[in-house]
DNA sequence: TCTGGGGTCCTATTCCTA
DNA sequence: TCTGTAGGAATAGGACCC
């Protein structure tokens, strides 16, 4: 066994507890407060009363109206996983990250350095207590997805009696994985959602077991090839997935869910700006540009569409990107009022060749054209002074004519759950 | 109870082109 | 030029994950 997945507990709450001793052993809520707002993570203590992540904050705060609810310190949170991504590679340089909070790790060659996996498990464990000042829950098996699952096994359960720790560490050994797996409800299985859940229990599966039982075909016909044999690999214990250290990013997003519908094609226009500037940044600062620009709109219903459109050549920068979304949305029907609007680009791959110029300014390596040598202007402006000290010009708050405070910028992990809070004006001025 | 934001992967359909 | 078709790319949506 030489799989590691590592998991920090209860992670953006941990963090706000680390950082304000006073809020250690009480409920912890961190997520959008607002009325659309989600819980992003909670202390066990939050759990007890049944709060849990992804929940609507309302419906949590009327599970646990006691709890501290804060907005969440993104920035704040990337600090400290940057930290745990530098302790976990101290141990070996096959580390597949998977979220701020938790990765996989191959530990078959640092055995020889670090001794058994287990023992790497225990002195990853230490390492994270004693550096960050937090608790980690590690799995450790011969396969990602039962480490993963032995890690969920190692952490502290909530119930409404009270808390109780964790083992910490889980091992599942070679040959042991049957046993493990098998009494497990289907729904741990990572790939089995609501979804998937409801055919199952259409077959009366509610264990990995009863999955195993299942014959592959009769799988593969409801639910695809794909899944089919995938799930049917898991509940036999098999996955041949290798732990992959660096993955290339295949998309970069921003979306939005506004306190409060928008119905002015204006308004939704000038979102499309806001957020198409967002996009074109991160993908500058990451060296990218994309071909495939995609518009997502969710209705007041909560239904929800996508646009999207491929063009040439790649493209980089807010303008061409916020053009294309806003052409993209001039086919779609906003009158139900908007509820969430994204802006995405996917394709990715290296930026296109720099039109050769005469003007030297555009030796410098900023994208094409005048609106390129802008965008390299924006990002050299932004590196300086801060995100928000430019910008589009259709982004100015007409409500604050002049200073800077007025411009309206999307910096990733600014509302990540929604809403703050249900105020802001509604739309129509 | 009323559902975030950032992603990945899969599937079905449509469209284009050889 | 017309017709059929096979296959790939593009498009849309859905499920799932943290």
């Amino acid at each position: 066994v030489s799989v590691l997945h590592v998991d920090l507990d209860a992670f953006f709450a941990a963090v706000e507890v680390l950082d304000d001793p006073s809020l250690r052993g009480k409920a912890v809520i961190v997520g959008g407060a607002g009325a659309r707002g989600v819980v992003a993570a909670c202390t066990y203590e939050a759990r007890r009363y049944g709060v849990r992540s992804a929940m609507p904050s309302l419906r949590a705060r009327s599970l646990c109206p006691h709890a501290v609810f804060l907005p969440g310190r993104y920035a704040r949170y990337e600090e400290m996983s940057r930290r745990f991504h530098g302790v976990l590679a101290g141990f070996t340089p096959l580390v597949e990250g998977i979220a701020l909070d938790e990765a996989f790790l191959d530990v078959a060659g640092a055995q020889r350095l670090f001794g058994p996996a287990p023992a790497i498990a225990g002195r990853i464990r230490a390492a994270i207590a004693n550096e960050l000042g937090l608790q980690a829950s590690v799995g450790v098996a011969s396969t990602k997805f039962v480490a993963k699952l032995a890690s969920e096994a190692a952490k502290p359960r909530a119930s409404r009696q009270g808390v109780t720790p964790g083992a910490g560490v889980v091992v599942v050994e070679s040959g042991e994985e049957l046993r493990f797996l098998h009494p497990l409800p289907v729904a741990a299985l990572w790939g089995v959602g609501p979804a998937t859940l409801a055919r199952l229990e259409r077959f009366g599966v509610a264990t990995i077991g009863q999955l195993a039982a299942i014959p592959v075909d009769t799988l593969v016909a409801t639910l695809g090839p794909s899944a089919g044999a995938h799930l049917h690999d898991l509940a036999w214990g098999r996955d041949p997935r290798p732990v992959e250290p660096a993955r290339a990013v295949k998309s970069i997003s921003h979306e939005q869910t506004y306190p409060y519908d928008l119905f002015d094609r204006g308004d939704v226009e000038r979102e499309a700006v806001r957020l198409a500037d967002g996009v074109a940044s991160r993908l500058r600062r990451s060296g990218l540009a994309g071909r495939t620009v995609t518009v997502k709109v969710r209705y007041q219903d909560f239904a929800t569409i996508t646009r999207s459109e491929t063009v040439t050549p790649a493209v980089d920068t807010g303008v061409a990107i916020a053009r294309a979304a806003q052409a993209l949305l001039a086919a779609v029907d906003l009158s139900p009022g908007v509820r969430l609007l994204g802006v995405g680009v996917s394709n990715l791959g290296e930026p296109p060749p720099r039109q050769l110029s005469l003007d030297l300014a555009d030796a410098e390596g900023a994208p094409a054209g005048p609106w390129g040598r802008a965008a390299g202007a924006v990002d050299r402006i932004r590196a300086r002074y801060g995100e928000s000290a430019v910008g589009p010009a259709a982004l100015l708050d007409p409500d604050e004519p002049g200073g800077t405070g007025g411009l309206r910028t999307v910096r990733r992990g600014v509302a990540p759950w929604g809403p703050a809070s249900s105020g802001g004006a509604p739309p129509g001025r």
